[in-house]
DNA sequence: TAGGATTGGTAAACGCCGTTAACTGTAAAC
DNA sequence: GTTTACAGTTAACGGCGTTTACCAATCCTA
């Protein structure tokens, strides 16, 4: 049936407008939204936590699109502007649409069985960034840590990565460079989570220093030539963001 | 009425047995638990918001209580020890409880009206920390930004902070020193966060060994005298909580 | 082309949830 | 000794996830 694909396209579009209205996600009110009644959803997904996932993931899609698109002013060789400035977006967008973060950010994802953790194989947004910071590691060639820096334990799982890194683009499987990335993006999920939960002062969130000064140090540490250049392209970015909304 | 506070208490009691169990907090459940029906706890709370924020409030004290004990075994002229040893502890109670983590850190605080935002002026863990912090410095004397590098919208806002500081503690108002705090709670926040909700990595959580890196930095950037010491002590605490749980 | 199987929906019901309204007994206050 | 505040009750409403039984198309196949 090609139907079918419709359907779950119409499911996520509903859902999202549920969110984006304020409501709380819930399979009744989708099944409403779309004029069906709710154990129709049922044939769709399993249950609730089915039909989370399934948004979630598709939300991560989207924004990470809009990710792309919105980098594709900067050219294909400066993988450093695409990637602050997506970092940037990452930002703006949980600031924005609280619900829809919380929703694929904060939802536990070991406890759901295993469809959870396959889906994080197909982690857009990660596999997005991580592209971007190893087309920047190739202009760059900033440093990462050394097998024997990592340990074997680290260097076991890094070679053996949950997310479908592109095995052309991490030569030799070196896997410092997948440790930089995860490093990277703990610390841009940590403070981007910790202002959109709002347990920091709220005028610091709405002044952005936080935010700021984890993006500089992650510059300085990878490409501290480029500092000034990336840090002009990150405070404009984020004051459009502060303009758009009051 | 001195009954109040005895029934707030068994309010708490029974929620955290609720979540320990597995269950989701109810309004119902709670009541259940209690041998009450549901609209007796609108005598004590106005709505299923209240109630978490109580909860959640009562938690953090609660285990923050238990750090402020187990780092009595340090003596008081020794801070950091306390200060590293609680940042473990903070990370196992997260990883061993979700849920309750989930419910203090992982709910919009700024949402739910001025009540939430009230509460977070008495956010017990922070002020905990925070005076470790503060004792740290005056035994070690390091760095932090000055108020010109902090620049004035900063300095205005740590000027006049929302936790409830003893101003005793910080000297003559330093921001410096609150903003220094304030930048290793969202580290500490930030990872914490990332490993309990599992956007990482199982088997990097399992390892603890992003967590590690992060404070192995905030130890040298605070405290590199003390580096060893310090981290031969963050790593026998997780060793015991890796084993505590298999 | 007839007939069984699959697909995608329905209505009804269950138990749980937060919340409200009206009511009642008990203890304190004047 | 009467009034009043408190702390609980019962009953009900609407919404939730989920299951069961049923039904009408549509497709596959013999």
């Amino acid at each position: 049936m090609r139907h079918r694909e419709a359907t779950y396209a119409e499911i996520v579009r509903v859902s999202r407008e549920l969110l984006a209205s304020g409501s709380e996600l819930s399979l009744r009110a989708v099944a409403a939204g779309m004029g069906v009644t709710a154990p129709a959803l049922y044939r769709y997904v399993s249950n609730y936590q089915e039909l989370v996932d399934l948004v979630a993931f598709e939300i991560d899609k989207a924004v990470t699109d809009t990710y792309r698109e919105a980098t594709e002013r900067f050219p294909d060789d400066d993988p450093a502007a695409k990637l602050v400035v997506a970092c940037v977006l990452f930002r703006n967008w949980g600031l924005q649409h609280r619900s829809e973060f919380g929703l694929v950010f904060a939802n536990p994802v070991a406890a759901t069985s295993y469809s959870r953790r396959e889906l994080m194989t197909q982690w857009c947004s990660g596999l997005f960034m991580n592209g971007l910071l190893v087309q920047a590691w190739r202009k760059y060639d900033f440093g990462y840590p050394t097998p024997e820096e990592l340990g074997p334990e680290l260097v076991a799982i890094l070679s053996d990565p949950l997310m479908p890194i592109d095995p052309a683009d991490i030569p030799e499987g070196e896997p410092g460079l997948l440790w930089l990335f995860n490093s990277g993006w703990a610390a841009l999920y940590g403070v981007v989570t910790l202002e959109v939960f709002g347990h920091l002062d709220p005028r610091v969130v709405e002044s952005g220093a936080m935010f700021v000064q984890t993006i500089r140090e992650w510059i300085r540490r990878l490409m501290p030539d480029e500092y000034d250049r990336l840090d002009a392209l990150v405070v404009a970015e984020l004051r459009q963001a502060r303009s758009a909304q009051p």
